[in-house]
DNA sequence: CTTCATTTTGAATATTTATGCAAATCCGAT
DNA sequence: ATCGGATTTGCATAAATATTCAAAATGAAG
């Protein structure tokens, strides 16, 4: 897996896991689970996860994965797996990506692309067992890939 | 009203409408409506309401209220304006605009703006939450935007 | 009205976060 | 492996935001 999308995926969780204060504290963490980055990374990566800081009660400020643009809590986290399975195969044509799946996984499988609003994707229409998937303009299907993975980890496997 | 208290409501009624990406610029709207204030007081209030910061393709960065308490506009219960509500956003690619929707509205929003029969539209393809819209040539999105008012006044709050 | 306590505010500043730019790394095509 | 282009990263720094501290405003009670 690229260390980009892995390191991502990190501090995904460990945001959802844990009340983060600042950069530099995640960044602690970070450290601590054999990542090598500095706070300017941290900083980008907080955006493209969009991931904001809310004041909060006790702690002051936390750092939070916004409703929508997030998926995950464990048991979610079990359910996208499953879904991930139904996947097919995956091309490309101009702006548009069109991702097959097992019959009945499409729209299941669109909806969890949906909800996690990938800044990659500005849309996706369904049907049984196909998925368009309509790519923002300057978007590279490498990119895209990226941003699936993202989304499902496992996708990893049947992608890379 | 207190001070304080008619300060933080002229704030969130900013943010909700406006895209915010600074302090400071909040800080000018403010000033331009009469209220006297500083950045510290501003950084104050903003940890008050528990607005946010988060990540947004098109300006970097913008201030959002989180969830919750959000008592929006008594509309019109026309069926239209409801179907508006189903509205989430609007984006482009090409001749193309994808227009997401609250699951199950996208269809009978599809059929509203199709028994219009905008111009600027040459048809529609609408699954569960997403409509794809083909826009005619030389059609810009400002074009497609204005039409899409015209047969939804209420759609104006959400795409200007 | 005056006093004391509490809350709110601004100025200055500390802290935190974002970004320009150059270097490093990655990738695909020879 | 080597080149060329694109992406990713760190460094340094700019920009943005939070907080300290003292002063001003507010309010409650005599």
């Amino acid at each position: 897996m690229k260390n980009r999308t892995k390191r991502q995926l990190a501090i995904k969780h460990i945001i959802l896991k844990g009340k983060i204060s600042s950069q530099d504290e995640l960044l602690h963490i970070m450290k601590d689970q054999g990542f090598e980055l500095t706070q300017a990374t941290l900083s980008r990566d907080l955006k493209i996860l969009k991931v904001a800081k809310v004041s909060d009660q006790a702690l002051g400020y936390v750092y939070v994965i916004p409703e929508g643009a997030n998926i995950e809590s464990q048991r979610e986290n079990s359910r996208i797996n499953f879904l991930a399975d139904g996947f097919r195969d995956l091309q490309f044509s101009g702006n548009m990506a069109v991702m097959r799946t097992m019959p009945g996984y499409a729209s299941s499988l669109a909806a969890v692309i949906d909800s996690s609003q990938p800044y990659e994707v500005i849309g996706t229409i369904a049907g049984d067992d196909t998925i368009l998937l309509i790519m923002r303009e300057g978007i590279t299907p490498g990119n895209l890939i990226n941003s699936l993975i993202l989304v499902m980890p496992t996708l990893e496997d049947k992608l890379g």
